[in-house]
DNA sequence: AGCTTACTTTGCAAAGC
DNA sequence: GCTTTAAAAAGTAAGCT
């Protein structure tokens, strides 16, 4: 009887612990992608959410806590790529990714497709690229986008090219290197959706 | 004219099967040319047919799995190949190994190009997978028939999970009335 | 700038770690 | 969960010329 005592308060102890752990980590990992509090938060509640639906079982602690944060960035409009999450996290992209759509699917989050649009104020300030070139880059990814172009690709490549594309229709060039640096996508990628942007946009 | 079904093709299809008869794998391995067996690496003994194409696992217990044949034709014939050249190395093969078909991988066009994001929306987000970041196709799961269609921006799609050949034709005829509902399909 | 090769995803069985 | 087999879809990536 004590035994099963001291075995409760050692497992939750223990339990403790661990969420102590996956929010710091969380915390950790937030300051390192420069996204704000709220984020932190609405990540805690979702690593919280999956916990109590007993989702970490089979699964490592520090995964569930990257997919949380990689969710909550997306769940409120600032998104960072599988790339960058797994920067700053102990854990694999590929278990990331796998990781995410679990949780995704268990816990009914319900996230639509990521938006290129939401990349563009992030990546163009990187680049140091003015207003009126982040307008024209939004303007490029909305009429492709409705032309069809978007299907099935990479929503970092997509705004890295309207960005590149734009940089040049203001005067700001910047070049497919810069760009892709900063996007982390190749230049291949760039150049590819670049040329079929520019044609959507009717110019050539 | 061309209806989507039209253009199923089925490119693998899985079955499992057993001789009925114990198997010492590493004699087996030097009296089968061609054949791969790393036990190191995975338990079962490779082998692969020529006409028609396609690969066998045989495992210790005698149990069998085919994979890569274009037909469930191919899947006995191929089988069929195997069963001999296991009796010409005087092992005992049941006379009429009962073949199951487990898996049946089909490709298909649905003639018109698909705005992925606005399926994924439209066919419900609960029943979809949609990560271009990490693959380019839409993962959608039907219920009836129980399948898995990949759904690609160019309107080609690859159905899969289905064990029946004509899985693949209701799914196609399924999800283009689901697309056309949405008015999705251009 | 191409071209080639290779990896991502889905489904399934097998035996064993 | 992993290991191996096969095949399609299309995007992305890396290596080589």
């Amino acid at each position: 009887r004590l035994r099963k005592w001291q075995e409760r308060i050692r497992t939750k102890d223990a339990g403790e612990r661990n969420l102590q752990f996956a929010l710091s980590e969380i915390d950790r990992m937030a300051s390192a992608l420069g996204v704000p509090r709220s984020v932190r938060e609405v990540a805690s509640v979702i690593y919280r959410r999956a916990l109590n639906e007993d989702l970490i079982r089979g699964r490592s602690i520090e995964g569930v806590a990257t997919s949380a944060l990689y969710a909550a960035c997306r769940q409120e409009g600032i998104p960072r790529s599988l790339d960058e999450v797994a920067e700053v996290s102990r854990v694999p992209q590929k278990e990331i990714g796998r990781t995410y759509r679990y949780i995704s699917q268990e816990l009914g989050l319900e996230l639509k497709p990521v938006d290129p649009k939401q990349f563009v104020p992030r990546f163009a300030s990187a680049l140091g690229l003015s207003e009126e070139v982040q307008a024209k880059a939004t303007e490029i990814i909305d009429v492709s986008a409705e032309q069809g172009l978007l299907s099935g690709k990479s929503p970092t490549g997509f705004a890295a090219a309207a960005i590149y594309a734009a940089s040049l229709l203001c005067n700001e060039k910047k070049t497919q290197r810069e760009v892709a640096d900063v996007a982390q996508v190749t230049e291949v990628t760039i150049r590819n959706r670049y040329q079929e942007q520019i044609e959507a946009m009717g110019f050539r | 004219m061309s209806a989507p079904a039209d253009s199923i093709e089925i490119q693998n299809v899985v079955a499992s099967t057993g001789i009925g008869q114990e198997l010492d794998l590493e004699a087996l391995a030097d009296d089968l040319p061609g054949a791969d067996f790393n036990p190191d690496n995975f338990p079962g003994l490779v082998y692969r047919t020529q006409d028609p194409k396609a690969a066998a696992l045989i495992f210790r217990s005698g149990k069998i799995v085919c994979t890569g044949a274009k037909s469930i034709d191919d899947v006995h014939e191929a089988l069929g190949i195997i069963f001999d050249k296991l009796r010409g190395l005087s092992i005992p093969v049941d006379e009429n190994p009962e073949i199951t078909v487990q898996n049946i991988v089909s490709s298909a066009d649905l003639g018109h190009n698909l705005n992925l994001n606005a399926l994924a929306i439209g066919l419900g987000l609960e029943d979809v997978e949609y990560e271009p970041e990490q693959f380019p196709g839409l993962v959608y799961r039907m219920d009836e028939p129980e399948v898995v269609i990949l759904l690609f921006g160019s309107g080609k799609i690859v159905i899969t999970g289905g064990k029946r050949t004509d899985d693949a034709e209701t799914a196609v005829e399924e999800i283009v009335k689901r697309i056309d509902n949405l008015g999705l399909l251009d």
